[in-house]
DNA sequence: CCGTAATTTCAGAAATTTGTGAAATTATAG
DNA sequence: CTATAATTTCACAAATTTCTGAAATTACGG
């Protein structure tokens, strides 16, 4: 391996990383030095700079297409395939969200569906499948909300972010609006908001910011 | 391996499961066993059920120990030790991104801000800066926002992600009340939060713990 | 203490995953 | 079509991880 010493941390770091994850330590190099690269990469020169052999790199390109977290392109007069990572961040972190979701998420939530409508003939069974169906839940309630926020664009997304555990005094700002209370989530009031000729009881509006 | 089918799909299903993340398999369908159980297991209930050997079970133990994702107790005049997992799902949601966040993305911080205090000595070396600085900050970013989130209690935080993209509205409501917030936040105006009533989906009501 | 039950450690066997070079395939220019 | 460059495939070698049984350690009642 020959590179820059900076660049050599990150990239033995991201290997180490890498198999924690599915990963394996050369896909994850080889990813980490795409990442790095301020230019796109051919097979050959990752081949120089990791001293991996040729068809391990081939290998671990092929990998890292399938996750869709390296762009294929080609220079003007020069037949060779030359690999990116995409520029925006938040690009990547959707494509990694992406692709887990769907290699590990929603297979498991197939297979809890599934056994979930078989009839339990027995105690286990039986408290098995009530786990199983909190499992369920949870797992639900948590990819809907990744679908929903995952098309937010960026800017917008990082400073939502930024609000952290603030954006509770939405429900404050809520009951306070509609009267409901914090217990009732449900889509009680479909129509005009409530906010027109209601004149009882109003609550007060939340306090500091 | 000696199991009620539905259980079994399951145990195996989550050992398949265990091996993409860095956990293997033997230890995967251990957790998954005791997920299940109405009742604390000790170790030869387990190598019974799954048939692995008592040392393996012993490792496989030890190590979800280390995760914090079994809790060990003791039954009266029985001085075996007996493994359970919480029986809250949100607990385990939050000791599980609080370990992979220990192990995975701390170091990966501590590694990035180590690298961006040198001083690049080539082109190459300053472009990978502005990348990692970029990784960064937006890993910053993340475990932010995860720092403030995770402490908001599960009824709660289930009312909020329901929400999805729907928090978004919450700028307008801020703009509305402050008159300007602490950031850039969009200076497009909105209307008085007049909609702000119909905010969640018609669902169960949060289960709590 | 002693005896026994429970658990852990550990060296090495078994299994799996990763990495390589040689050969095959694909693509392209002439 | 042929020659050559680029890439991929694949059988097997190398490395790593997982799993086991035997031995060691720990815990505890008597």
């Amino acid at each position: 391996m020959n590179l820059p010493p900076l660049i050599q941390t990150f990239v033995l770091h991201f290997g180490e990383m890498g198999s924690r994850w599915g990963i394996n330590r050369t896909v994850g190099q080889i990813y980490a030095l795409l990442f790095l690269s301020p230019d796109p990469l051919n097979a050959e020169q990752i081949v120089q700079q990791l001293g991996f052999s040729r068809s391990n790199v081939s290998m671990g390109l092929k990998e890292l297409q399938a996750w869709n977290l390296v762009r294929l392109q080609h220079l003007p007069d020069d037949r060779r395939d030359y690999f990116t990572t995409p520029g925006d961040l938040w690009e990547i972190l959707r494509t990694l969200a992406e692709e887990r979701k769907k290699r590990e998420v929603d297979p498991t939530l197939t297979m809890l569906r599934e056994v979930l409508m078989q009839t339990p003939s027995s105690d286990a069974e039986r408290h098995a499948q009530t786990r199983m169906q909190d499992m369920h839940d949870l797992i639900e309630l948590l990819t809907r909300w990744y679908d929903d926020i995952h098309r937010i664009e960026p800017s917008r997304l990082a400073q939502l972010l930024s609000l952290g555990a603030k954006v509770q005094k939405i429900f404050e700002v809520k009951d306070w609006l509609t009267g409901g209370g914090p217990e009732r989530t449900g889509r009680s009031v479909p129509a005009a908001p409530a906010d027109s000729g209601d004149t009882t009881d109003r609550r007060r509006p939340p306090s500091g910011s």
